[in-house]
DNA sequence: GAGACGGCGTGACGAAAGTCACAGCGGCGC
DNA sequence: GCGCCGCTGTGACTTTCGTCACGCCGTCTC
C-alpha cells in the first residue's frame, strides 16, 4: 500500500502541501492529530461545532447527510490524499455533513486554530483552498443535476462509472471497487436498496454490466455512458 | 431603490469590495464592463468558456442547469450586491451553469484576466472568495438535501419561506416577492408546474398560505416551517 | 455444524410525482 | 375592442419510486 515515490511524511500528495519542502511538511504535520479508523466509525456529525480539517492518509471516508427518518444521502467519498470539512474551518459554522469511515485507514486532523495558523504562515495555502472549493462546487452542482434530472437507473450507471477501480483501468471488463454493496450505491443514488437491485437488473438487460457473485463488471464501456 | 448610505460607485455593498477605499473601488470599477439586462436575457451558458465574474448591480438573475429534454433546475437566484460565476474564473474551466435575467437590471462583468489582476493587487480579495465559496457550498448541500429527502410540498414550502419579500418582514401576512409564478417555483423545486399548483393547494388546505389573485401570502408563519 | 447476520433477488402493492388535456382569466398590443 | 399569450386550476391517467414481505445464500462465530 505504501507508495514508494512518497518523499517524506504521509501527505506529500495532498494538494495543499505538495508545494512545500520536506522540512515545511514536517512542521505542518506536527500540528496534526492522527487517528486510525475502522469501518463504521463516525468522525464527526453534521450540525455540531467545527470538527477541524481532515486529511485522508489511507482508507475511504463517506460524507453524507441524514434525513429525519434515517435515510442517508452520500455527498461524496474521500480517499487517500483527499481533504474534507474545509467549509466550517473557514466560515466558523457547524459541520455541514456527517463523516464516517467506509474502509479502515488513517486520517490527520487539523484543529481550526491550527489551520488558521497554517493559512497565515503559508499564503499559498489560501489559493489551494480556492481551487479545492471550486472543484467541490462543480461536484455538488453535478449531484444536483443528477438528482433533479436523471432517474434512478441513470444515476446508478453514473455511480458505477465513477466507482471504477482505478487499478484496473477503463474499458471492457473493468471491475468496480472491491465489494460495493447495493446499500452503498443506494445511499449515493439517494434511493433504496431494492430499487438499486432493479436498476442493476435493467443495466444487465441492456448489456451494460454483468453482476456475478456480487461483483459488478462493466461489459461494454460504451453502453454505460449512453444510459447515464 | 438607491441606498442613501452607499458611499461611491455601484458596489460598495458587494462583499468583495466593501473593504476597499472609495478610491480603490473606483479603480476596480474601471476594469468592469457594464451591461443592462431585460427579463429572459441569457448572460452565459453552461459548458461554454468562462464568461467572467458577474456582479449584480440591480435586478434579479437566475442560475440554472438545463436537462437534455428542456427541464430547468434553478440552483440559485442572485440579487443586488451578489456576485456569481466565480468558479470558472478561478479554476479556468467552463461555466458550470447558465445565467439568465429574471427581472430587469444591470450587471458588472469582470473578465478572467481582470479578476486575476485584482487578486494580485488586493490580496484580501482571496479571503473574501473563500468565504463566498463556503457559503455556496452550504447552499448546495442544502439543495441536495432538499432534492433527496423532501417531497415536493415540503420543497415548495421552503422555497416560499426563502422568497419572502424582505421589505415586508417575516410574520403573518407577509407576501412573497411580487409575482412569483408557479413555473418559477417549479424550476426551483425541480418539478413541473402542475405539481406545484397541487402543492400550493395542499399548503392552503393546511392553512399555511393563502393564494389570492395569483399572489401568495403566508397566513401562519409557524405552520410553514413545520411542513418543510 | 448451528445459528446469527448481512447482502441479495423478487413479487406485490400503494404513494408520489410526472404527463396530457383543456378551460377560464387577465393583461397587453395592435 | 379583439385576439393572443401566458398564468392558473383541475381532472384523469401513467410511470416511477418507495415499501413491505419474503426466501436464499455465503460468511463468521461459537
Amino acid at each position: 500500500m505504501e507508495q514508494p515515490t512518497r518523499p517524506a511524511g504521509p501527505f506529500a500528495s495532498v494538494p495543499y502541501f505538495s508545494g512545500l519542502t520536506d522540512d515545511e511538511r514536517a512542521r505542518v504535520a506536527a500540528r496534526a492529530r492522527r487517528r486510525s479508523v475502522r469501518p463504521g466509525d463516525v468522525l464527526f456529525v453534521e450540525g455540531e461545532e467545527c470538527a477541524g480539517l481532515f486529511v485522508v492518509v489511507s482508507g475511504l471516508v463517506k460524507l453524507y447527510k441524514t434525513s429525519p427518518d434515517g435515510k442517508e444521502q452520500v455527498v461524496r467519498h474521500m480517499g487517500a490524499g483527499d481533504s474534507f470539512n474545509e467549509v466550517p474551518v473557514f466560515d466558523g459554522g457547524p459541520n455541514p455533513v456527517t463523516a464516517a469511515a467506509v474502509e479502515p485507514g488513517e486520517v490527520l486532523i487539523f484543529s481550526r486554530p491550527a489551520v488558521l495558523e497554517l493559512l497565515r504562515d503559508y499564503p499559498a495555502f489560501g489559493a489551494a483552498v480556492v481551487q479545492v472549493f471550486a472543484s467541490r462546487l462543480r461536484h455538488l452542482v453535478a449531484l444536483v443535476e443528477d438528482l433533479s434530472f436523471r432517474q434512478v437507473t441513470a444515476r446508478v450507471a453514473r455511480i458505477l462509472l465513477q466507482s471504477l477501480d482505478p487499478h484496473e483501468g477503463i474499458g471492457a471488463g473493468a471491475g468496480v471497487r472491491a465489494r460495493v454493496t447495493q446499500r452503498e450505491i443506494a445511499e449515493m443514488a439517494g434511493t433504496s436498496r431494492e430499487v438499486v437491485a432493479r436498476a442493476l437488473k435493467a443495466l444487465e438487460g441492456a448489456h451494460a454490466v454483468e453482476v456475478r457473485a456480487g461483483r459488478i463488471r462493466i461489459s461494454d464501456p460504451a453502453v454505460l455512458p449512453a444510459l447515464s
